[in-house]
DNA sequence: CGGGAATTTGACACTCCTCAACACACGTGG
DNA sequence: CCACGTGTGTTGAGGAGTGTCAAATTCCCG
């Protein structure tokens, strides 16, 4: 169960300006960047530096005084703990727009690793942190977001606690697929493709689950027709309404 | 499994001046206005109005819109969220100092029941969240608060996917230890005496077990000498790093 | 084509859940 | 004072749902 990701520590820094202009920004709108004005995206800008990180490639270990937060402008992240005998939960995925790091605490609590190719907006921590204080409506962002992960986080807790493995691997593709077509602001809809970002294993430990349960389950969704699987990657949803039932019935989340 | 909890749904307006003066309030330094200033906590005085409730009393319902807010004062509530099916999950508890309620979204995310005798300090919602956005000290406050929820819901989770039962037991006795000495600042020490808030079931519904497992584990927790129980409420903590321990192992928690 | 990783499948074990009975404390009313 | 009901907690027997271990299969990429 641990795996030795030792591998590649060390995120690249972009040749120096392969950055977008924030106003053509893919995240503008979704960011913690979002509320914020044209002399503030200036600020910011002046701030920031780009990162793209291969999957597997650690961006921040616990317990690890970082020095720079961010956002995540394309793939996907996990967060997550690493106990003494090997055993790994995954407390969250950080998509497109996510806020990354934990603001006025210098000391990370839990791991970030890439799962996909991923690019990340960074900000030096202390000037970001100073900017958040100096910016009303930079800091009710940030609290929005923080809030709204609250809720998120909760939720999935009640996931954790309560429900099914099979309903645990359909609640699973409710979130991803609400999470990919959220930056465009459209909806799931009836016979979607969608495409898993993670591993079986990291589907496991997202879930509380073993790769060899979620494989399991994932057969018995396609069997009751609630799924249908194009490649271990891909899946078709011919129903949206009844992938939420399977899930256990969600309230549309955040 | 499904409690009617239909009882006594209207929490008490106390007689009008119970109210006990900002300054020498017993959370003054642990709960959202921490940071306030003196006149901005004349101005929060003026807003707040004090409710007390019984265990088991309603204090907001999923879906509900409640127009107030506030800090818990004594006791301790339960955040829970009800499946149709009956299943419960409990996702966080909220102790003395704590906050309540969902600022900036009128829709309860989630049931709050008190699980003690307890005493709420609240806040009008509108005005609360007006002074909020006017008072930059105060909404870095809430900030902080809700970033150091998200890191305790978060653990949580990894207590809820990876933890075994015995595990959770003594997770949770580790948390209420801690959670009840914080507002006199002092750490739990070999030989305290814990009492517990929760019934059985309250417990089950925090740990995602049943009544009988927690029972169980409890027994077997006594039985391996990490616990003496005094009665079904209270119980002794011989060593605490015996506890910690047999908690799996845990970082010092906000 | 070969080799390793990711995934699936199978057989079996074990933790925890389900259902049921029992014990205990408490309040109420006869 | 005791009978009774109710809420809370404990204990037991048996089974369902997942985990564990092992092997087969597919996929990917050199």
């Amino acid at each position: 169960m641990v795996k030795a990701t030792a591998a590649s520590r060390t995120p690249h820094h972009d040749a120096p300006r392969s950055a977008v202009h924030c106003l053509d920004c893919a995240i503008r709108h979704h960011a913690v960047c979002a509320h914020c004005s044209g002399p503030e995206l200036e600020i910011l800008s002046g701030v920031k530096s780009y990162r793209t990180l291969k999957p597997g490639d650690t961006v921040v270990s616990m317990g690890e005084r970082t020095g720079f937060l961010g956002s995540v402008v394309e793939g996907v992240a996990s967060m997550s703990r690493l106990l003494a005998d090997g055993r790994r939960q995954v407390v969250g995925l950080l998509f497109p727009g996510d806020f990354m790091g934990r603001p006025f605490s210098p000391v990370a609590p839990f791991d970030v690793v890439a799962v996909t190719e991923m690019r990340l907006c960074t900000f030096e921590r202390r000037r970001f942190e100073a900017m958040v204080r100096e910016t009303p409506s930079l800091e009710h962002r940030m609290l929005e977001m923080a809030l709204n992960e609250l809720d998120s986080a909760r939720e999935w807790m009640v996931l954790l606690g309560r429900k099914s493995a099979q309903e645990k691997l359909a609640s699973f593709f409710v979130l991803a697929a609400q999470r990919g077509m959220r930056l465009e602001n459209r909806r799931p809809i009836d016979g979607m493709m969608l495409e898993l970002p993670l591993t079986r294993e990291d589907m496991a430990d997202f879930l509380g689950l073993t790769i060899e349960t979620v494989s399991r389950q994932i057969g018995a969704l396609k069997k009751a027709g609630v799924i249908e699987l194009v490649d271990a990657r891909h899946l078709l949803i011919p129903d949206w309404e009844a992938l939420v039932e399977a899930a256990g019935g969600e309230l549309e989340a955040v």
